[in-house]
DNA sequence: TATGAATGAGGGTTCATTCAT
DNA sequence: AATGAATGAACCCTCATTCAT
């Protein structure tokens, strides 16, 4: 029985995993050798071929990790149905959870497919526009029930929305800012979402403009 | 005094940078090749070098386009110094004027510097650096002027604006979305600095929690 | 005493040799890789290498059951002295019997030894030539005879019976003719034969040129 | 206008081709390296890939010198009409002359085409077929004409024929024989296809068996 | 300026062979 | 005897850059 948090098939298919996840952060998906990967994990050339038919299976192999727990987090969300507000801190939370474990898939993820025309195949594009439909859905229940306004396309909630999430990690990322405790963490998380829910202007006159 | 709508050194030179603009958007950075650009330009394989002594150097030039509009603004605002909601809409102009004006443009600096770790030189990063301290000011402008909160910090104030701004403009280069019209620039502009603002919650109850 | 129907050294190497001998067929000498015998024989990848020491062993072991066979043959012919057409015609029904047997060994001979400069080896070539000069003997002794002519030398007529039976076995192979019982296998045998020794000039004129 | 008999593109083009012909000669399609050819061609290793696009694409342009040399022949001897003597004849120039100019090119055209199962493309077998369908078209048109025994089929004929042909230009580019003058290629040619037409038995008794 | 041939280092992938179990 | 993970040399192909004209 597996009490790993990373229970992968093999000791060695994981530290592939690894040594390509770190690579592919440092480098970027095309500067990144086989070399550097096989040599990070300490293992010979050809192995990693052993496990991974190509580097672009590995990089998929990556990716999946990241879809995977996030599209398991979206199929939570739905089911308990909690509200736009809790449920846009629950993505929140899968994106600063991972960020604290794997810092680099965040970053891998903002980088090279958030962002990237260029290393966007059709799988990968596929994902990433069923992740902006189903926050799209939490928009659009939101304004439903009346806790966000109506006179924005749910479309335009969710690009604001994760941008800001994006942009933050991705900072974080870029000056390889270590989250120091639950705490900052919480602090974060909530300011994203205070600011998306309530905005950055000054509330001191009582009313917004 | 320039005439051309792409005032450049020579024809050639402008030729160049804007088959190169095109062909980096397209194929990324890393896979355009020279001979991508050569061709689109139709030119000669070996005349981009008379021109640019290196691929980097080509980028660098591109890159340098978008930088010196974004300073020239800032600098701009900054002599003005019309409060943070107005200097702000005035960055969310030159991404939508210059989207307008060359998608690509605003694509490369999404995709290849903004988000990609691999590909920041210490040049690049000095800019983009730059650019995050200025729009900083700004912040910090509007929270000591009370028009901003003060209960983030001003750098947080900064990601999620950007990150806000970024995804926008980056999800129309994803989907080749042209603007319609100044209308829909304005609708754009508005949305994503009401929101900034205001938030997206609704205030229908007529106070935030 | 042997029983089995392939009888080698142990049932697994038998199974080694048929796989091996199906994917040369197919694949050639170099593109059957040792895991497609391997998966082929429905054993491990490692075990070959437990019954041949290389690939290259393994091919050679594979052509020394033709070339066994064969010289046995010749051994026999050459006791035997039953005069050259007869002796041609053992020769021609041991490539025929062969074929219908194990026709990807014929197929092997033909196209990895017979015409490959590539693929021979001084070993391969020493028993390719004394396979021929074997048989120029029977033409020397059939010139010697008065039954075949003498106005070449016999090599010549070496090179063209064996040409003729080469390719007939290589065009069979080349569409995976498979050989309709006794009777086509006669029929084929004949033509050879007779052609060779008669010519494919008409007879109608009750003379030759 | 051009006057050498192998007027090529560009000499560079042609100083690969005959690199490439020799390597393949030597080593076989599979263990030609495309270092050995440039090495061979005395250019650097990456002009090869500004001729040719690949190492296949390099093989196919030297077979097409040989097919289409071959099939302006055939076309040449289907319009001539001088009956299947003369016109065998005149594929037995075509092989001895190529390998007269070109030993390797022959050589290559039977050890990895005419019997190589492995290296046949669905294009390399049309032409390989095509060339057996125009030669039966000389043997039925002999047999019609009462010059070729109709006891066999006109396929069996063309075997024979084609076998003895390939095997003896094979046997001389094994050995590596060069052809001492015209006299000796004339006296090769005849053998091959006065033994075709007329056998090798002697004729010593006046009658055949 | 302009062309495109020429160079060669680099990197992904394959696969025969070895080895630990 | 048997397995399949592990090794690493080889080799095809790409493409930024240089160079002769």
């Amino acid at each position: 029985m597996k009490k790993n948090p990373s229970p992968l098939k093999s000791s060695k298919e994981a530290l592939i995993l690894d040594a390509a996840l770190k690579t592919f952060k440092e480098k970027g998906l095309h500067k990144a050798r086989m070399s550097d990967i096989s040599k990070k994990a300490r293992i010979s050339y050809g192995l990693v071929y052993h496990y991974f038919k190509s580097k672009e299976d590995l990089f998929e192999a990556i990716l999946n990790r990241w879809w995977q727990g996030l599209f398991e987090v979206m199929a939570k969300i739905r089911e308990d149905g909690r509200g736009a507000p809790l449920e846009l801190r629950e993505i929140i939370d899968y994106f600063m959870d991972t960020y604290q474990d794997h810092p680099d898939l965040v970053n891998i993820f903002v980088t090279e497919i958030s962002r990237s025309t260029a290393n966007l195949t059709p799988k990968r594009l596929k994902n990433f526009q069923e992740f902006m439909f189903l926050t799209d859905g939490i928009m659009a229940a939101g304004q439903q029930a009346g806790v966000l306004r109506r006179d924005f396309k749910a479309r335009y909630l969710t690009y604001i929305f994760l941008g800001a999430l994006e942009t933050f990690v991705s900072a974080m990322v870029l000056v390889d800012q270590k989250i120091k405790g639950n705490r900052q963490k919480e602090r974060i998380a909530e300011s994203i979402l205070e600011v998306f829910l309530h905005g950055a202007g000054s509330r001191d006159k009582g009313k917004r403009s």
